[in-house]
DNA sequence: TTGAAAGCGCTAACAC
DNA sequence: GTGTTAGCGCTTTCAA
């Protein structure tokens, strides 16, 4: 920058306000500068401009594993949407343990964002009150945060029964849940299997254990080796609710290898409708929570955040509306169980 | 930082020393500084420190889509690779724009990473000639780029003739193609076209245009509505090469709509081998890139750019070693095709 | 072993 | 309209 200065014969201060396109420049003079700075090669320092400025124009977007297709899908949304909005966003992972949620939380670990989308597992509320965090902090994520920070969920029980209540309503009986490793007792996972358990109790059926299997990952290999399980127990079942849609294809999978057809002698739900699940064979009926909604709120929540309005609502839990999205793995007609509370519904779900 | 100082009743000098765990502070001093830190809730400035140092021990890697598998797995590989090499990666998308990928390799933009990994669909080598790179950059992708970046390619030609080869060994000889929209001549699905084009010579069969549906996107909904137009068009076939095992996904969904039995009636093959190739119903062969060795030879070449070694080797284009990754969807024997030339092969391919 | 001074590149605030 | 001054928070250099 003092290189241009001198080589236009101006001040750096000019120099800066031609840069940043900053009123009261004669043309002459932008013109001079602006020739100086082709000239040069120059480029702005940005960690100097953030240094001076306290803010990066950055928001960043942190993931338990980049290459789940959910999340994915959730950067794509949140990264089209900020870039709306004026801002940049990356993403990064935390490989889904405590330790990287943790240091993606602490600040100096972001300093590089104006403000941060964690994408939690393993984090919950006693973490954010024992380091809470510096800059404008969002969660995604199963557990509740009582009040510690902005958090944006998934209807996860209330998801997983309506699920069951569909597979219920087209004949099925012997409704086996294809479940996550729990890391605690209020994750995604453990939420679903309890909402699967609302919904067999609503229908007067008994949860028999034998057709509840728990992977160590929601993987879709874990999803083929469930069924693989399931007909080994003996068991007769006649559905299949996984708690994730990667997991529910790899029961797709499953299914071919032991020769049992979809939906005719199985049906099957997933949950997060991933764009997978309309091109599967069969395609999979999916609980799908309003995913532009959860972007668009996380973003909304974090800006406002970021904005320092002192009007801002005080933090809070913020639950997706959701709906069914039947496909053929369920059976063959057509229904839609909506969510009915409208964008926001209380965490206690529909009555 | 002065806070720190004045609590501990040093210097700041000494305060920085503490954080950055330098020789030379006695043992007390460190102590009465860690406990004003701890008090003060001291946090280094990341701003600062890049402004003085000049590095920010964060690589980028930017890519088209983060949303798109292929490249979702790709940066999972990558973000642990440069964790285990001391390194934070982010990721960021481009949107496949020529503008987004151009100002990817902007300074300005990547001045926030000591090095950038581009994924390169727009791009070319005039463009990195016009607007050479401040920092380290490695591009993948598929347009040669003659020396003027680090430049790792899969084997986009010859990986699609060992497809096509593939096919016709198992019996096929009406071998569709369901291509992508091609944005430059040597583009990846324009490459794959070509190697589908030297198999079809080599057996000597002809490319019927009949059989050659070309996509505006690669995607599986493309995929899917390929099929139906190849069957609206009425010429027979036996197989289809795809360009990406995710228009292959949906070629499968679109020969299950169009009730078309794989392999029975028609053998497929994708290009990338993505995990969800392994649980497709039918499992879906495909051409195998060394994924790991493309991760990592990016990562190498990035690197030592970085360290600035003066014995680093000229830029140079790298090409990934394949295999193909034979499953259900081509038929039922067994055989694994390799690409002979080991780790690095030159362009021309083996014979 | 510790500290003082200087400056990384930029910009807000104020003079001219 | 343009220039001057000062300082963002850190670290390199050199002196104590």
């Amino acid at each position: 920058m003092h290189d241009v200065a001198r080589l236009a014969g101006v001040s750096t201060m000019t120099v800066s306000n031609v840069v940043n396109a900053r009123a009261g420049v004669s043309d002459p003079v932008r013109r001079r500068v602006l020739a100086a700075i082709a000239d040069s090669g120059y480029q702005v320092n940005v960690s100097a401009r953030n240094l001076r400025s306290g803010r990066t124009g950055v928001l960043g977007l942190a993931v338990p594993e980049v290459d789940r297709p959910y999340f994915g899908q959730l950067a794509a949304r949140m990264i089209s949407r900020a870039a709306r909005l004026g801002y940049r966003m990356v993403v990064e992972q935390t490989a889904g343990r405590l330790d990287g949620e943790l240091a993606a939380i602490e600040s100096s670990r972001h300093q590089m964002y104006d403000g941060l989308v964690l994408c939690a597992v393993g984090i919950g509320p006693d973490d954010v009150r024992s380091s809470p965090p510096a800059t404008p902090v969002v969660v995604m994520g199963e557990r509740p945060f009582e009040g510690t920070v902005d958090h944006v969920a998934m209807p996860n029980r209330e998801g997983a029964r309506t699920a069951v209540l569909h597979l219920a309503g087209r004949g099925s009986r012997a409704i086996a849940l294809v479940g996550g490793g729990a890391r605690n007792r209020d994750d995604a996972f453990t939420l679903r299997e309890a909402g699967y358990r609302d919904a067999l109790a609503e229908l007067g059926l008994v949860a028999h254990p034998e057709l509840a299997v728990r992977l160590p990952t929601a993987t879709s290999a874990g999803g083929r080796e469930a069924v693989a399980e399931l007909v080994r127990r003996g068991t007769p079942f006649d559905a299949v609710f996984a708690v994730t849609d990667t997991v529910a294809l790899g029961v797709l999978r499953g299914l071919a290898d032991a020769g049992l057809a979809v939906p005719g002698a199985v049906r099957v739900v997933g949950y997060d409708d991933l764009d997978e699940a309309r091109y599967s064979v069969p395609s999979l009926t999916s609980v799908a929570p309003d995913h532009d909604w959860m972007a668009g709120t996380a973003l909304d929540l974090l800006l406002a955040r970021l904005s320092g309005a002192r009007d801002a609502p005080p933090v809070a839990d913020h639950i997706a509306p959701f709906r069914l999205a039947v496909r053929e793995s369920s059976g063959r007609a057509a229904d839609q169980h909506r969510s009915p509370a409208g964008p926001t519904m209380p965490s206690a779900g529909p009555p």
